[in-house]
DNA sequence: ACGGTATTCCATAGATTTTTGGAGGATGCA
DNA sequence: TGCATCCTCCAAAAATCTATGGAATACCGT
């Protein structure tokens, strides 16, 4: 039958994984560093958290196995540990979108109306490739610079409003950000919008299009 | 750029999910429960716990919208919300067992050596299409009746030394019981090879049978 | 209505986690 | 060597979670 204390101990050392979703805080690193590899100093600044807080989450992250530390100098980088974490962290929000009764008005609240068309990752590769839509990446610099859809254009969010004329004012923009819960691709087509051009926005994002197996670039531009 | 308070708000909510997780204890029970639906004595029997413990610990996962519960006359049953779920609770598995260092050492300790032959769904398939082999179900008989593999044999383990007639003695059997982390498929092809049959485990079991979508029977036998 | 069974609710003590500030290590550069 | 930067370690207080046993609730059969 198995011994009992033997199981037990088993299942505390998977619970390990468990207690390090159970934080909000760390999720939402967790998020981070599924764009790309960060450093602690940079994580702790763009998750609004004191230094020593982000990194003692961080560590806790470390001890559950899903994020991996490299040193380059005196700066310690922190990456997801592989593509199985991302789908783990995908799987926990997918659940939680359904079946959290709260979720739902709290997505709501933070992404803001829903005034903006969306398409899915097969409409955007018909769009781009019958020419008739450019690819619009809104995340910020580093994050384009980890990895990006290939193709798309980079113009983090918060430079948007000044670089409007570097997209050709007749081609339709596909804007897309971080994942389904981020909300930079939603503001993204709003301001688009408004300016009167004609703007989609991806349903999800990075993370969803890389772990559907899509090639992706790295560095340039 | 989004509101930070709405935006801890939306991960604290997700995070729910994540708490749920982060228990042994309640991870034992989801466990169970990805074979079928129980009530709470029952479960609380079957995972060593104190009723009022099980209890609780069981309207936890149900505040995080991970089961759901169905009132029969004067028993409650839990079942789990849905596949979203068990592929959930498969995923943090995967990570654990690739990520965390102790989970092997626990698992071995639990599951005992590695003396038993074993193979993958595609071979099962194979040797009982050719009529070389017999599938056995040697999970308790509640979770059988539940839903088990089609032309399954069901002899839960604590019977199986006392129905070993019941297997033609010419024929191989491939075990199989509720996933990977299950002691009992393990057991069996000892018992099993101890006899003098010629016997071989599933890799997994029931919860990632079903999870790949293939097809189950319920109930009869 | 009554007794019996299955489960939840409640209060509490004990354990664990989280946050924060200050001190300490490691690395790079002048 | 000395100094700056980046990060981790440590300790303590506050907050949260867990286990447990007794009381309360819901439903069933008589």
């Amino acid at each position: 039958m198995g011994d009992g204390a033997a199981k037990t101990e088993l299942f505390e050392q998977l619970a390990r994984v468990g207690k390090a979703l159970g934080s909000g805080k760390r999720l939402e690193l967790l998020d981070l560093l599924a764009q790309g590899p960060r450093s602690v100093a940079d994580l702790a600044a763009v998750a609004r958290l004191e230094l020593t807080t982000a990194s003692s989450h961080l560590q806790a992250l470390k001890r559950a196995g899903l994020v991996t530390t490299t040193r380059h100098g005196t700066t310690i980088e922190y990456a997801l540990a592989g593509d199985d974490v991302a789908a783990l962290w995908l799987a926990l929000r997918e659940v939680a979108a359904r079946r959290v009764a709260d979720v739902r008005p709290a997505a709501a609240a933070y992404l803001g109306p829903e005034d903006t068309e969306e398409i899915d990752r097969a409409e955007l590769l018909r769009r781009v490739s019958a020419g008739t839509a450019i690819v619009l990446d809104v995340r910020p610099a580093p994050e384009y610079a980890a990895a990006h859809i290939p193709g798309a254009v980079s113009i983090p969010l918060d430079e948007l409003a000044g670089r409007l004329e570097e997209i050709p004012a007749d081609q339709e923009v596909v804007a897309y950000c971080r994942g389904a819960l981020c909300v930079f691709s939603h503001d993204a087509v709003r301001l688009l919008a408004a300016r009167g051009r004609r703007a989609v926005r991806l349903v999800d994002g990075f993370l969803e299009w890389q772990l559907a197996g899509h090639p992706v670039d790295v560095h340039d531009r």
